[in-house]
Parts: C-alpha cells; structure tokens; sequence
RNA sequence: GUGGGCGUAGCUCAGCUGGUAGAGCACUCGGUUGUGGUCCGAGAUGUCGCGGGUUCGAGCCCCGUCGCUCACCCCA
C-alpha cells in the first residue's frame, strides 16, 4: 500500500513551500498594517451556519460542501469559506461590541468538494479580513485597497479589478422581477433554465457565447439601484481613483454566494487558465443580522493563496536566489563536532540561521552538498581551529575567506548579515 | 456530475512493425594528505499504475480498473 494524499488537496514541500510561505505572508501584511487583528478559526463548523448564511441554493453550499456527523450526533462541515465563520466568532465572543468598525484578518485552508483542475483544489488557502459594523464608503474602499496592496507587494501586474454594485434588497428585488421576465422569454435548455430559476444573476456569468449574446440584452441590475446605494457606489470609485486603483466596472459580476449586497468585487489575472480569479468579496450587509447578530453591515474579502502564487510564477515575479541557512558548521572529528553542535546552538538563540554537516563525510563531500543546499557561509571546524581558536569565514558565492577569532564569530556574522 | 489527455527510475522523458528496460538531471562514493561550483570514473534506484486476456513471448495489442491532469459547471 503506497500511500497518497487525498485527491485534490494543494500541498507545498521544498523548495516550493517557501514560496508559498511568501506569498501568504504579503497578502496578509497589508491588512495588518491597516489596524486588521487575528482572527484564529476553527476549520470546521456547525453545518446549519452555511446553510443558512452562505445560502442553502448556492452550489458551494448545496454540492460542494464535505459534510459529516461527528460522534454525538451533530452534523459538521468543513468550512467552505471564511466570512461566515468569522462572523459567527464576531458574535459569539462580542467582539462587535466594541468601538467600530470591527476589523480582523485571518488565514488556513479551506474545503469545497469539487473536480480538481489548474488553480482548483478540494483543499485551498485562503486570507481574508472582515470589516464590520460600518458603511462608509471609504470602508469599502479600504477594504479593496488592502487586496490590491497584497497582490501588488508581491509584484503582480497582469491582473485587473472588477466591481459593481449588488444594491439594497429593494434594489435587487425590483431588477429581479424583470430579470425572471426577460429570461423567460430566451431559449434555454432545461439545465441553465434550473439554475436561473434558483439565482437568476448567475446567466450573466455562463461562459457560452450564445448564451452571453442574450445575456446582453438583459437587464442590469446597476440600472435599478436605489438613491442610496447609487451614491454609495459612486462614492466608492471617488475614492478608489484618490487611491489610484484602477477597475473596471462589470455589471454582469456574479458571485457565489448569496450574501452579498451592495458593493462586490474581484480581482482577476490575467494569465492563469480557467480559474482565474485570484480573490474577490463584497458588502453583506444582511448578514450579521441572519446569524443572530446585531443588525451591523459589514464587508470583506478573500484572496486565493494557492492562486496568488500560481500567478507570481506565471509573472515571473517570485524572488530567487535566497539564503536558506546563514551558516554551516562542517565538523571534523567527534570533538569538533560537539563544539558545532554547542555553536550552532548559541547562534541560532542569536538569530543566525545555522545548520551542521552531519554524517562524518569527507570535507570535500560535506563541501559539496554545502554548495548545494545554499548556506552563505562555511566554516570548517578541526583540531586546529579548535586549539588556537581562529577559523576561516568562507563566503560560499565568492569564495574568499577571512580568518576570524572563533569567540567573535557571531557578531562578525551578524556584522556581514545586517550589510548585505 | 459531464467530457478530453496522460500513466516507464526521485524528476523530465526515450523505448522502431510485440523478443523479458534505457538516457539526461538528481543522489552516493572515488579521482591519496583539511575546502564546493567545471571535469573524469564507479555505484544504487524500477512488481514499465493495477488486474485479466491474446501470444512461444506484452512496456508495446485487447478489455477492465485505479490514479493523475485539463476543461465544463462553479469558485479562492
């Protein structure tokens, strides 16, 4: 019996994990530079809170989700998506109690049971922030800001930004009952008819040209927005062009999830294959309320982490060339290498990445893989360096070396570390 | 759930009209005394995804099965 991971999962292992790490570690930077806190959450969730907050006639909710009982009896699922959860801990522990908005980030991995496929997985990663209990424009603003920021910090160009406006539930009720008429009067074959009949906004995202050439004669919902959510919206994109994030307005954006309201967007690149969009989120100003929270409005985001790096290798943007380890220690004999074992050990409390040669392999092999594995410096520690207390500071790139008392070794390292 | 492509060493792949398996890279060791990146030499590594069938003989043909992958649907 081989043993494989499950299918679908994204898995990162040398050298590409570090990567990953990168990549999630700037999208999230820029929330907390903005005041976002952490929101550490747990992976699997009471099922009823999806259902009722995702919406049970999304396909997230209603085919995707892995669900099961746990042993008392009690249905569980694993999160889907992150605004739900985190808003269920919002209210559970009171954390909108406080002076508002309220305003956390998180990260982890996420669970849809879907066909596997490029940028696809059964397990993905995720971060996102949640704002709640505000709705200023500026807020919405912020919010995509922040998303931009991530992607930009890691050097992404080549994607774009989407948005629209959902509008108040008078808004959407109103374009809804001429929407269902203007597509009952289409041809469509019974499947498209059934998913239009649970969410009639989701034709504006089929992928088929004929059914995109009658969807643009349909009506739009930006054209029925009420006074409020019409300046909302433009007060938005006011701010967005002092920020100078560029969008574009897409009318025909459709999003998953039925919570939404009001201000929705997506972040999509441009060169990735068909799943191209690498994070999105909107106002769901009905939501607080539909868990069993104060009547707050609230917006947030979630960006893909698995699809943000899949676009930096795409771009071409990933750094290369980074120092895994600051220093090697290859011992020669049984003395020096307990005397490697005690450095390596006080060095690292010091801040110096530091690693050992282990294997009693020749010098010239150990050399080899030091070469190899990528450490910045080598020192050799024999009988001799051990009796007169200097050894030779190689720098692996150039191969010079300096001689250097051993009692000073750490502070010349961190000297030669902090200046490059 | 639906459709296409692909499964040969750790990786990328070759293997002619069926004659019982190879290359490059990577790995380990060596090229005599304590210093890598080039070069040279040696070595290890495969139930050719799995099961059945046809055949004197199957990596190659047939059937089934599993897996991976891309796309639809949907989304991060």
């Amino acid at each position: 019996m081989k043993f494989q991971a499950p299918k679908g999962v994204s898995e990162y292992f040398p050298p590409r994990s570090r990567a990953f790490e990168w990549v999630r570690n700037g999208l999230i930077t820029p929330a907390q530079r903005a005041g976002y806190q952490l929101l550490e959450l747990p992976v699997f969730e009471d099922t009823e809170l999806f259902t009722r907050g995702v919406g049970a006639s999304t396909d997230v909710v209603s085919k995707e989700m892995y669900t099961f009982e746990d042993r008392g009896g009690r249905s569980i699922t694993l999160r889907p998506e992150g605004t739900v959860g985190a808003l269920r801990s919002i209210i559970e522990h009171g954390l909108d109690r406080t002076t508002l908005p309220t305003k956390i980030w998180y990260s982890g991995p996420f669970f849809r049971a879907e066909r596997p496929q490029a940028g696809r997985y059964r397990q993905f990663h995720s971060v996102g922030i949640e704002a709640v209990g505000s709705d200023d424009p500026a807020l919405d603003a912020e919010v995509i800001a922040i998303a931009d920021a991530g992607f930009r910090s890691l050097g992404l160009k080549q994607f774009h930004l989407e948005i629209t406006s959902l509008g108040d539930s008078a808004s959407r009720a109103a374009h809804r009952i001429d929407l269902v008429a203007y597509i009952a009067t289409i041809a469509l074959d019974d499947a498209t008819r059934e998913r239009a009949s649970l969410n009639p906004l989701r034709l504006f995202d089929d992928k088929r040209d004929d059914v995109k050439a009658l969807m643009q004669k349909a009506p739009i919902l930006l054209d029925y927005l009420s006074d409020y959510s019409k300046e909302h919206f433009a007060t938005v994109q006011k701010y967005l062009s002092a920020l100078e994030i560029e969008f574009i307005i897409n009318p025909r954006m459709v999003r998953g999830l039925d919570y939404y309201t009001g201000t929705t967007f997506e972040f999509v690149h441009d060169l990735l294959g068909a799943q191209s969009g690498i994070g999105g989120g909107g106002r769901y100003d009905g939501l607080m309320a539909e868990l069993g929270g104060q009547d707050l409005t609230g917006i947030g985001f979630g960006l893909g982490v698995d699809r943000a790096l899949l676009a930096a290798e795409a771009e071409g943007v990933l750094p290369e060339g980074v120092f895994n380890t600051d220093l090697l220690f290859i011992p020669l004999g049984h003395d020096a290498k307990v005397k490697a074992m005690v450095f390596a050990h006080e060095f690292r409390s010091q801040g110096i990445t530091t690693e050992v040669a282990f294997g009693d392999r020749t010098l010239k092999n150990a050399m080899k893989s030091a070469d190899k594995s990528g450490s910045r410096f080598v020192v050799v520690l024999g009988d001799a360096e051990l009796d007169n207390g200097q050894v030779e500071l190689k720098e692996m790139s150039s191969g010079t070396a300096r001689s250097v008392t051993l009692s000073t070794l750490a502070d010349v390292l961190v000297k030669a570390l902090l200046s490059s």
